[in-house]
DNA sequence: ATAGTAGGTTACTTCAAGTAGGAAACGGTA
DNA sequence: TACCGTTTCCTACTTGAAGTAACCTACTAT
């Protein structure tokens, strides 16, 4: 039932998908989802639970028996990659609710600002790393991105925190990991 | 006239907000509203798209004149989160359109979903970071969250990425530049 | 056999997005 | 000044989906 409804959601996005639907394609009528799940939202609310239960599963799993932090980190990463390959679906629903949720213009145009924004990283990336390949500097300017983005979320809880320590903490973070690929010279410490 | 919609949009939500309630405050009548925007979320769209342009134009303002990648990439970091601070209520709009579009127990689940990881990163990094502050450890979890959420829909885009990969693209960034202050000693270069 | 209940359905209400058609103001022409 | 076309805007409707009320069927216990 939740099964079906995800797909739906998925499928069709949040504010596309009508109740009749999912009851018809679930077999059975409308009330009864109302009877299990509240509302639409509530209905929503069950299958991103369940997602984030199995994703957190899976990942916590994989970092059991790590040697070192930066086996967990990697373990934990790697696990989380396959689980987005894995259900893809539920993925949609869990990371990109806004995709589910808002119509399709509104994603595009979001979209779109950010990919201007990873342009622009990648540019500045690319005029300082000649080595690194395509790939290696669309990921780090999507990395860059994501990390503003999550950090700026973090930051609006924190009125004790400047622009210039928030900023700081993104510098240390991936600069000082980017620099390394800078130099070209100053390989990875251990 | 975009102004008033993006302040209500921001107030009650995109889903909570009518189109009748936007005709009101603006003191103008809905087909109006129809006639410039065309539907609800073409109005959102014409919302967000004003203040990715103010976005853009002054991180890219901060930018110029930079002596080098380091100081332009702190620059643009610095002002955007200055803008985080300046337009708060478009923030919400652009960066959590999630938020501002799917009701509140929604959010909620994903946020929680969120924090969980996150607690789970600040336990693994505080345990081989005991020198660092409550709130280095919170941005890095928070960093680092930011990094995976947005890589994945990189990633989902790049069938020939594999997982490892993908994760590597995060270790690189990410563990390289923690690695400097797990260990205490080896302090950055330059 | 019958009363009560669990589980489900049909058919309604309500509310908001989107629209059609009309009123009013304005501008040009005689 | 009177009249007609055009533009501009609003009132009042249609449509569709969320959520609900009232009813119906089948099963159990006395």
């Amino acid at each position: 039932m939740m099964t079906i409804a995800e797909a739906v959601f998925a499928e069709r996005g949040y504010a596309a998908t009508s109740m009749d639907e999912i009851a018809d394609r679930v077999g059975v009528s409308k009330p009864m989802i109302y009877e299990y799940f509240g509302s639409k939202e509530g209905l929503l609310v069950a299958c991103i639970r369940q997602v984030r239960t199995e994703l957190r599963e899976q990942t916590a799993q994989s970092v059991i028996g790590a040697r070192s932090p930066e086996e967990a980190l990697r373990n934990g990463l790697v696990a989380f990659f396959r689980f987005t390959d894995d259900h893809r679906r539920s993925w949609e629903l869990l990371l990109r609710t806004e995709t589910a949720v808002v119509g399709p213009a509104a994603v595009a145009e979001i979209e779109t600002a950010r990919q201007e924004q990873i342009q622009l990283h990648i540019a500045l990336f690319s005029a300082y790393m000649p080595d690194a390949d395509e790939q290696s500097l669309e990921a780090a300017a999507e990395i860059l991105v994501g990390a503003c983005e999550r950090l700026s979320v973090w930051y609006v809880r924190h009125d004790d925190v400047t622009p210039e320590q928030a900023a700081e903490h993104i510098m240390r973070m991936t600069w000082f990991g980017l620099q390394g690929e800078v130099t070209q010279q100053d390989d990875h410490p251990q």
